[in-house]
DNA sequence: CGTCGAATACTCGGATCCGAGTGATAGGAG
DNA sequence: CTCCTATCACTCGGATCCGAGTATTCGACG
């Protein structure tokens, strides 16, 4: 209906690598070691297989070069990559686009709850109460790395935006599974005859 | 930390694919049909490719086996397929656990938040802007659809509560992007100097 | 000074995904 | 009766993804 362009690299770790090295040249092995450390690899999958294949691809792309090679030590060669002008349009391009144009997004749980039905009204809530609490649990984690980066000042608030986000979505996922929950155990959400539920699925499921 | 098992079919296709066989046996072309029909597309990511991999993977697993191959009028074959004692312990268990452990999602929206920065405060709110517009469309198509199919009483709210759970999910964003373009106009976030952002970003993104 | 584990840096190949293509037939327009 | 389009049902191969593996080196500890 509304297909975004197709786009030459589209795996979204691609702009990681791209965000950072608009900071400073890098080589890969560096690049997932930064991801890592500021958290981000919260927002992007990053995986070595994915990020050489990324890289490449990125280069190929032409957005990125490949600036040196170098040995330190008697270690495997790096190869420190640099945006290129094209690369740094992109980026920005990219950014905006993911923004204005929401993506068909599939997460999981979305997938699960259309079968919800499967689980019986006492399964159902069990597994439900059960993923409420590890949701609280992430959630009341993210909440407070986010906090204290702002406390130690050293962040700007633009920069870890994302956290604000993520948790305002955890907020509202909670909040969906307790109001499901009330309605299962207080009758407003009832199985039908003809429902897909065996009263033993919580037995069977673990 | 907490990585769930390994299972041997991963695409969440193939849990739709064990939803429709609970059913009814069918074959592969008229699952595609019905899952398109019911809205289900808006959960599970169906292209042919992949539903005729994941079927195949199914049957390689022992979840679900072939009844028969017939051929109507001169039309190609056609292999129905229905699920096995297994597939249907196997499809409880499946939602009972997405359901329980909540997966690492990557949701593009995160990872451009994340460089949010890159578009400056006037490009950053022109494509949030945007983007709530979009949002809100599709979160009353939804509601609306929901309405019709629930007022129409044919189908119990236990067959739609994905369409509640996706709605509230674009609530909760439309929320946050709201609050962020006040904060931005409001001077509440600000753009550092060190910010990577060139105020002609909103011109190079169009 | 030897060795054991952690870190460094990357490669490889299998698994998966998916869109474009194939080819046949049914149904309707002229 | 012929053509043309839509539907039916599936195949194929390239692109992508990713975890397990490799090989080296540094540092800590006994």
């Amino acid at each position: 209906m509304d297909s975004s362009i197709r786009r030459k690299v589209s795996n979204p770790l691609g702009l990681a690598v791209l965000g950072l090295l608009m900071e400073a040249p890098a080589h890969p092995h560096a690049m997932a070691a930064t991801l890592r450390e500021r958290g981000m690899d919260r927002a992007f999958k990053v995986t070595t297989g994915s990020l050489y294949d990324v890289v490449r691809a990125l280069e190929r792309a032409g957005w990125i070069e490949a600036q040196e090679t170098i040995r330190v030590g008697g270690r495997p060669e790096r190869t420190v990559y640099q945006y290129t002008e094209l690369g740094r349009e992109e980026f920005t391009r990219w950014v905006d686009e993911l923004i204005r144009v929401p993506a068909d997004e599939y997460p999981k749980f979305l997938s699960a709850v259309s079968y919800l039905g499967a689980l019986g009204p006492d399964g159902a809530v069990a597994a439900l109460r059960e993923r409420a609490g590890r949701v609280r649990a992430s959630m009341e984690e993210t909440r407070q790395a986010h906090r204290e980066v702002l406390e130690a000042g050293e962040v700007p608030r633009l920069f870890v935006v994302e956290a604000e986000y993520a948790v305002r979505m955890e907020e509202a996922e909670l909040a969906w599974i307790e109001e499901i929950v009330d309605d299962i155990e207080a009758g407003r959400l009832t199985w039908p005859e003809s429902a897909i539920s065996r009263d033993d699925a919580t037995e069977e499921a673990r």
